[in-house]
RNA sequence: GCUCAUAUAGCUCAGUCGGUAGAGCACUUCCUUGGUAAGGAAGAGGUCACCGGUUCAAAUCCGGUUAUGAGCUCCA
């Protein structure tokens, strides 16, 4: 029995399941505003709340997710509702709230339109404004199956069957004719939902996230508390769409792909030179931790695959190719190659760790289906390195990695990191007590290091755990990067040893890692992180120099060769144009700095200095210039110029 | 791979009822020498993704292929 306490100190209890809603929202006037805490639904919930005193109902909720998730929720129902009252014959299946809105899978031949989410926004409106009273029921098992079954709603019946536990009370909730499986909660009413709610899309979805099962057609519709968080929700996305990096990539020459080649890059130059500016901090970041560089085949005979057991596994994932009777893989990862390295001589415990780096070409023939911009490829490069040791290194080794990981994406900028530990899947190799270590080393470099981490449980490698680092694109999509994995199995199946102290042959454990994971993705990260303006050590062109009149080429010519003698990659811009077209053409260009000159400047032996950002940083003398160039350069972008 | 959608000039996109194509930007030439996000004029530019079908006639309608987009599944 719910019993809610109101701002005055009184008590007032419920004898009707009360609703979480929230408190922040502004649901109409007549509101009053309390603290509560106690059960809802047989749910506990420490919480604020509203009371609708007209409609005699209480609404409560906690934190902000909770109420959303509720408006949410309550969207996909009043989406399913409005959807078999226009199209009879559709049968619901599942419906959640989800970051940002709600779906709902339908099953029905049909495909839905644009059109008919239009229509079916127009429904919603409508049950919205009926204002259904939303009313939980409690039935048992057999009813319910039964009227399931008898409405043809045979995914409903599998749901009941098949997901809801028995002995758990089945509840149902009604609103007007129509009514739902459901553990709930509910708004009180349809008209309780706010109407900031608006269909996005429709798409396929497996029933029950299964590829051999049947395609369902899913609705996608994104819902808020009110219209103001609908429009800046909306708002964020057309924003977000301008960070896409396959656009920027396109407006900053930086690559292009096409028919011929899908999945893989034509990197032009200003792509590559933030390619190859990229790969050569992390080689030195290598370096100095301890890696040596190495460099494997690309074309490797398909015995090899068979080894590693990767030709058993993905065969059908890999390329291959054919020559004088010999049957090839294109290689999709290095591992076997680094053992091979490792295998030529005899290794002795003194010579590990043995860390084996490598910008590794790899190629996989994703299905075409996942392909996507820079961020999912078949042909690209890893920082791929394996790391030889014993047991008793895997944690220094993970911890230190660790480090090395967070001081490489803290240069780039990242911060905000996605962290996820994955443990040992159902099919695996490997005993149980080395899973065990393996997963506590992992765990404990974490904790560690203080982290804040995910589990994963069953996600991990057949061969052993990993730990993986992920980050979020311009649309909240998550990307993975980088990954450390341990393996118990590729070592023994390749032959790979160590004499040990005692003289006896070891079987060395491995570690897969690799930091920004494929270069090809972590560019594509990157540009949607800065919106094309990428920090000033990794752009492309660093400066351009515009004259204001031909007068100034001369002079123009001779600022850019002392520049560039200096490492610094400088263009000019003497067309004849006026001043405002070179700069709006080279701030679309994401041009770090814009050095102007015109006679003053000339007069002087100075630049004016504009940032791409649109800031005035006066006029410089080329030589203090360079100096503060070559500064935020070596800082990985903290601009000394513009303080 | 699956579902749905899309494919027209270098780019972004129009193209109605089936009658062999159009805009803006970019490009070329000319004028303009202009002080911080688009100066003006003229010109050139397309086997309408590809293959096939229907039709007197296809960018347009139908089928297939390829690629791309969104989502699902997958990701050593």
């Amino acid at each position: 029995m719910p019993v809610v306490t109101l701002p005055d100190g009184s008590q007032r209890s419920f004898d009707y399941p009360v609703t979480v809603f929230d408190v922040a929202s502004d649901i109409g006037p007549g509101l009053a505003r309390a603290t509560f805490a106690g059960k809802v639904n047989g749910r506990l919930v420490d919480a604020s709340f509203v009371i609708d005193d007209d409609a005699e109902l209480a609404i409560v909720t906690g934190r902000d997710e909770e109420a959303l998730e509720l408006v949410r929720h309550d969207a996909a129902h009043i989406m399913a509702q409005a959807v078999q009252e226009l199209y009879p014959g559709t049968q619901v299946t599942i419906g959640p709230a989800i970051e940002n809105g709600f779906y709902y899978d339908f099953a029905r031949e049909t495909p839905f339109t644009p059109e008919d989410l239009t229509k079916i926004e127009k429904r919603m409106q409508e049950i919205v404004k009926r204002n259904l009273p939303i009313e939980r029921e409690v039935w048992s098992r057999e009813d319910a199956i039964k009227t399931f079954d008898d409405l043809g709603e045979k995914y409903k019946v599998e749901i009941i069957n098949d997901v809801i536990p028995e002995g758990e009370e089945l509840s149902i909730y009604r609103q007007g004719e129509w009514f739902d499986v459901c553990r709930g909660p509910h708004l009180p009413s349809t008209g309780k939902l706010p109407k900031a709610f608006k269909l996005m899309k429709v798409a396929g979805a497996y029933w029950r996230g299964d590829s051999s099962q049947p395609m369902l057609q899913r609705i996608y519709g994104t819902a808020w508390r009110n219209k103001d968080e609908l429009k800046a929700y909306l708002h964020r996305l057309e924003e977000a769409e301008k960070r896409d990096h396959r656009k920027l990539g396109k407006v900053m020459d930086m690559f292009h792909t096409q028919e011929e080649a899908p999945g893989m890059v034509f990197w032009h130059d200003n792509g590559w030179t933030v390619y190859l500016e990229i790969q050569n901090y992390i080689r030195e970041k290598l370096r100095n931790h301890g890696y040596q560089e190495v460099h494997t085949p690309t074309v490797i005979d398909r015995s090899l695959w068979e080894k590693s057991g990767h030709w058993e596994k993905f065969q059908d994932d890999m390329f291959i190719t054919e020559a004088e009777h010999h049957v090839y893989a294109i290689k999709p990862m290095n591992c076997p190659a680094h053992i091979q390295i490792y295998n030529q001589g005899l290794k002795s415990y003194r010579d590990l760790p043995l860390r084996l780096a490598e910008f590794g070409s790899c190629h996989r023939n994703e299905p075409s289906g996942t392909l996507h911009g820079l961020m999912r490829v078949r042909g690209f490069v890893q920082d791929d390195a394996h790391i030889f040791c014993t047991e008793e290194q895997v944690l220094d080794e993970v911890s230190s990695f660790i480090d090395l990981l967070f001081e490489v994406y803290k240069d780039f900028g990242f911060e905000d990191v996605i962290i996820k530990l994955s443990t040992r899947p159902e099919q695996r190799v490997g005993e149980d007590h080395l899973w065990d270590k393996a997963e506590k080393s992992l765990e404990d470099a974490l904790n560690h290091k203080n982290l804040d981490w995910g589990l994963q449980p069953g996600e991990g490698a057949f061969y052993g755990p990993k730990i993986e680092f992920s980050l979020k694109d311009c649309l909240e999509r998550v990307w993975q990067l980088g990954t450390i994995q341990l393996d118990f199995s590729m070592p023994g199946r390749l032959s790979a040893t160590y004499v040990a102290e005692d003289g006896s042959k070891q079987t060395p454990v491995m570690l897969h890692r690799a930091i920004l994971g494929s270069l090809e993705r972590f560019i594509g990260i990157l540009i949607e992180h800065y919106a094309g303006a990428l920090p000033l050590w990794l752009a492309p062109t660093q400066a351009v120099i515009l004259n204001i009149t031909d007068k100034q080429a001369d002079f123009a010519r001779k600022i850019e060769e002392t520049m560039k003698k200096q490492g610094i990659r400088v263009k000019t811009d003497l067309r004849n144009e006026k001043i405002g077209f070179k700069i709006r053409e080279h701030t679309i260009q994401r041009v770090p700095y814009l050095l102007v000159i015109g006679d003053r400047e000339v007069e002087a032996n100075s630049v004016a200095v504009r940032t791409r950002g649109g800031g005035d940083l006066g006029s410089q003398t080329i030589d203090t210039l360079i100096e503060g160039l070559k500064t935020e350069i070596t800082s990985y972008g903290r601009s000394v110029l513009e303080t």
